[in-house]
DNA sequence: TTAAACTTTCAGTAATTATTGAAAGTTTAA
DNA sequence: TTAAACTTTCAATAATTACTGAAAGTTTAA
């Protein structure tokens, strides 16, 4: 497998991860690109690299910027915009889980809260809404604090965490 | 909230996160569905909960079943077929760790190692490629070592394991 | 066996989501 | 200011994904 297989293959499957997990896949894509470029790339060299329109390429540009894993760069005398990818791993790592976590994971918990909250009446099937929500609830709870432990630790302890669990 | 409302909350609920994480709406309003029914429930009670059809239900409890979170259950003396949710919310998170470990990560894994594992050429972009590839490999391979750990443990393994990493 | 009771499959259709491309908007050099 | 160089927005359209419903398939009781 020379460069260019490999580069193909590489931003093919992270837009297919990317899609199996609610991700577009080029947003997925140009995540891929910026993350194995060593230079900052401008929006036509994306649009032509994946052969994507403007439009699609800015709007998922700016999804990437809000996600907090590409950063815009400008070259001093010129116009045009580059763009950068997070290059480390655990911050990319900790970004993502932090980002899914508020968007995602917070509104959930709090759903479950409420409805796990609910007073019982008596009913077989209130007591059940109530006890397996509340089951879920903890569940999710405990991950997300996990997660933002994560979030707050410094760079590496993802790595050391990962480590000590799996000796 | 009275009992409808919070389940029809938590249906609606679970059913978007669903959507958010790349499980489709009517797979995820099932398993809720079944999640909080102290009885188990045969397709005509799914279909007229949810609203949707004989076909539909019919594809999603497969799913859910190849998933190993739901089950037939046959009642004696009756034809129907009825179905129940796996209610272990540990053994819930060890299915859909174990599940899509296998069938997204692995595979991801896989080629983040072919690709890592190109020989270099002495080029700039070749290096980072491979750099760049290879820090995801190793991370991908750590996360799923762990869910591995977490498929492989008594039941309450996460908690204690949540538990440990939270204090 | 037969036929009733049930489940699965799948071609067609609907709904959703992603993408395009051109117009509108913005920035900057002169 | 102006206009060139660039980016963003968004209505229209394409692509994908989900859903329906009826026909085909399966199981079981008699």
């Amino acid at each position: 497998m020379n460069y260019t297989e490999a580069k193909d293959k590489f931003i093919s499957t992270w837009g297919a991860l990317g899609t199996l997990w609610g991700i577009n896949k080029a947003m997925a894509q140009i995540h891929a690109l910026l993350w194995i470029s060593p230079e900052p790339l401008s929006m036509e060299d994306i649009m032509e690299e994946l052969h994507i329109s403007r439009g699609n390429t800015s709007m998922n540009l700016r999804q990437l910027m809000d996600w907090g894993i590409v950063f815009k760069e400008s070259k001093p005398g010129e116009r045009k915009e580059y763009f950068v990818s997070e290059k480390d791993v655990q911050e990319l790592a900790r970004q993502v889980a932090k980002e899914r976590s508020r968007r995602e994971i917070k509104p959930v918990i709090k759903v479950l809260r409420e409805v796990s909250g609910i007073e019982g009446d008596g009913t077989k099937k209130t007591e059940e809404l109530i006890k397996q929500t509340k089951a879920l609830y903890e569940l999710a709870d405990n991950a997300d604090t996990m997660m933002n432990k994560i979030v707050n630790q410094e760079s590496n302890w993802i790595t050391k965490t990962l480590m000590k669990l799996i000796k």
